[in-house]
DNA sequence: GGGGTTAGGAAAGGGGCTTTATAAAGTCCG
DNA sequence: CGGACTTTATAAAGCCCCTTTCCTAACCCC
């Protein structure tokens, strides 16, 4: 059991004003402080060192109520850039954002299947990261960090793909590969965990404890914050509720067990939901996975019967599967996320919602809103990317009085 | 979303501290220091501070290697008396501790059905917690607090018990009605979460990060320590997983719903499927949950054919749904809890591990141990209990320092 | 009875947050 | 047009917490 020590709340302070500030900006010490709870003195200090850094900017004033006016400060967009980095089966995603997170370049690189070796991934990342800079013309030393995202489980500490279930990875020292190419500080987590941060900062479940990402994909699993802050496990693993067991003795999952969430509501397991319905459907695209929901989606927006149908067959597999997870953890949020939930939208929604209310609690229920994720850009990457705002959060909290390390913060660029 | 101060940094190791004493006196400062991470320092002003409040005594010493003897700290088993309240569906259990947690008295009160107006439970509550002052002989003013658990959805900072599945409660002011009545500090929550902090601080999950306590009775539920602490959800509904749908479309549940895990592993799910495996078997004891659950485990000692079995589907269903909480919270360890999982005992725990095993992924899986409760008592008593221990420790923390100061004279006044 | 060794306490130091006082920058009105 | 009032921002002081360091206390052994 780690102890928490004064400075974690220093560091979680810093988390909330920044997020307070991305979030309206501009804004004035004032309204932070109100936001925040914090007091006037301790906003100011933050503030203030946040000017330091450069990663906001004053820009103004605002009349105040007969007095001295509030100074109003804003995110200095150009004071920074962060990476993120997603790397997924078949491809990998990379953006680069500035610091009000908004996507200056972009990056993909796609791997054929059987292009699986950890060196040929690092050959990717680093490409596409080179790239990011390059098209976005920052100067290296303006990159902040490179948060990457890869998926199964990972040892976020040392920097170890410990386990990734689509290739056959077994303790990857991922970081330490990367590290050799790439000369920004980085952060490896998981997917589910970066699309939870995501959300955590800019989307749905900002200032709220508790709160659960659900991840439709190809794969699926649960990003989860709870009191505040990422839920991690003992072994850095939680949040595989994709392969939680939904119907005895069901599906047979590619992890081995029968009747796993993710065979009833990923996108695989849709295209078999709608097999079993019409396994003749012209929606039904064998072998392609975005173009068999994509066209689910427009069979619903045109009403189509087969295509409703199955939506709302998922729906209900998908709302039992909820439901487990509201009654369990009695979140405040629930949140929708990844390319399948964006593209099925509004309708999977409603009849999620239906079903849920099904099977939850009344109370539970009662304090849970179930919404779509807001975000409009690749939430996994722009969690990866805020694991790197993170980190240069943390690093100003631990700025050595002793002249001790200044081989930290190389300025290479990629090569 | 409350903010951490420094204060609650020491409220934690005051109670970090004391468990550590509690669980292996008489101990050393230097024990102390090693086992709970802290300095020497703090280690020493919290234990003066747990002496000035007597819960502790110096006990003679130990030798050292060759040095000063090492000064010996215990629990003052008789400096202070905790009562912890069980109100169950049918019964009132009160128990007054000492402060090694020791049973020094017991009383029990049964309700009839019908028997459910707050009076009459309230009526209940008051005469046991009288009976066991008496019992014990302790002075009123020892007396340092009473935890109250209660079934259902409660409000812990209100002291209302929002809703209670058995009766027809809806927002009942517990606390204020208990509080006409009784003097001491009270506390009030729930039995899951009583379970939960009994095992935290005394039972399996000690020590440990994330863990679940699955309380397995006549109702079914998890008690979630994540964090270190206990997880309440947002409005203090967390943990209910004994009515997550475990079989799609299934048996149907006191709450409405079909398919709860409840139905298939609480005591009468037990019964129920003894009855569809055996309708005529001379274990079942219609109408007797306590009774037929004996029967059973007495089967299952004697090698009958039938218990055996009966046990064995109760832990495939067990397993499944054991294996969510394993892969969505990935915790460090389970503890199975309560009467039912008390009297199948290992031979429950052995087919439950298989069947986890059957359904959780290797990664969690591997980092979770399954175990029984080993607390001897009534956890949900002891449990509560703890609630008025933790209550009386963090009073220490607001002593309020309200000293009139005579103002000093100040130097150098405008002149 | 001195060293050597270990325990425990007191003081100093480093972080954090808040309250209070002071300076700064406006508005309002006589 | 200047003082009074208001509001904001910063500086100072106080309190809380933990740790490190130094020193004294207590015991062993030779």
């Amino acid at each position: 059991m780690k102890r928490g020590t004064s400075r974690d709340i220093r560091t979680a302070n810093r988390y909330e004003v920044l997020r307070q500030i991305i979030a309206s900006s501009p804004t004035s010490r004032q309204e932070l402080a109100a936001a925040t709870g914090l007091s006037l003195a301790t906003v100011a200090t933050l503030v203030g060192e946040l000017l330091d850094l450069r990663m906001i900017t004053e820009v103004g004033f605002e009349d105040s109520a007969g007095g001295r006016p509030r100074g109003l400060v804003a995110v200095n967009a150009s004071g920074g850039a962060l990476i993120g980095v997603d790397i997924a089966e078949t491809y990998v995603h990379v953006e680069l954002f500035d610091l009000a997170l908004n996507v200056l370049a972009r990056a993909e690189e796609n791997m054929r299947p059987g292009e699986s070796r950890p060196e040929q991934v690092v050959g990717h990342v680093t490409a596409a990261v080179g790239s990011v800079v390059a098209q976005a013309g920052v100067e290296a030393a303006r990159v902040l960090g490179v948060g990457v995202s890869v998926p199964g489980q990972v040892d976020r500490d040392t920097g170890i793909a410990e386990y990734a279930p689509n290739w056959d990875w077994h303790d990857v020292p991922l970081l330490d590969l990367l590290s050799e190419h790439i000369a920004y500080p980085l952060y490896l987590d998981n997917p589910l965990r970066a699309s939870a941060v995501a959300e955590l900062w800019f989307g749905a479940a900002r200032g709220h404890g508790d709160a659960v990402v659900v991840n439709l994909g190809t794969g699926v699993g649960a990003g989860l914050v709870l009191g505040g802050g990422l839920h991690r496990g003992v072994s850095n693993s939680a949040g595989e509720w994709g392969h939680t067991t939904l119907v005895l003795d069901g599906r047979l999952c590619r992890c081995g067990n029968h009747g796993c969430v993710e065979t009833y509501v990923g996108a695989l397991g849709i295209m078999q939901n709608l097999r079993e319905l019409s396994p003749q459907s012209p929606l039904l695209h064998p072998g392609d996975q975005t173009a068999t929901i994509d066209a689910l989606a427009a069979g619903v927006a045109a009403g189509e019967q087969v295509a409703v149908k199955v939506v709302r067959d998922t729906a209900r597999y998908l709302g039992a599967a909820v439901a487990v997870l509201v009654n369990v953890l009695n979140p405040e949020v629930v949140v929708l996320s990844s390319w399948v939930a964006a593209r099925l939208g509004e309708p999977l929604l409603e009849e999620v919602r239906e079903a849920v209310a099904r099977h939850a609690l009344k109370r539970p229920l009662a304090a849970s809103r179930i919404v779509l994720s807001a975000i409009p850009t690749d939430p996994v990457c722009l969690g990866a990317a805020t694991f790197a705002l993170e980190g240069a959060l943390q690093r100003v909290g631990q700025r050595s009085t002793k002249r001790a390390t200044p081989a930290r913060s190389r300025t290479a660029p990629a090569s």
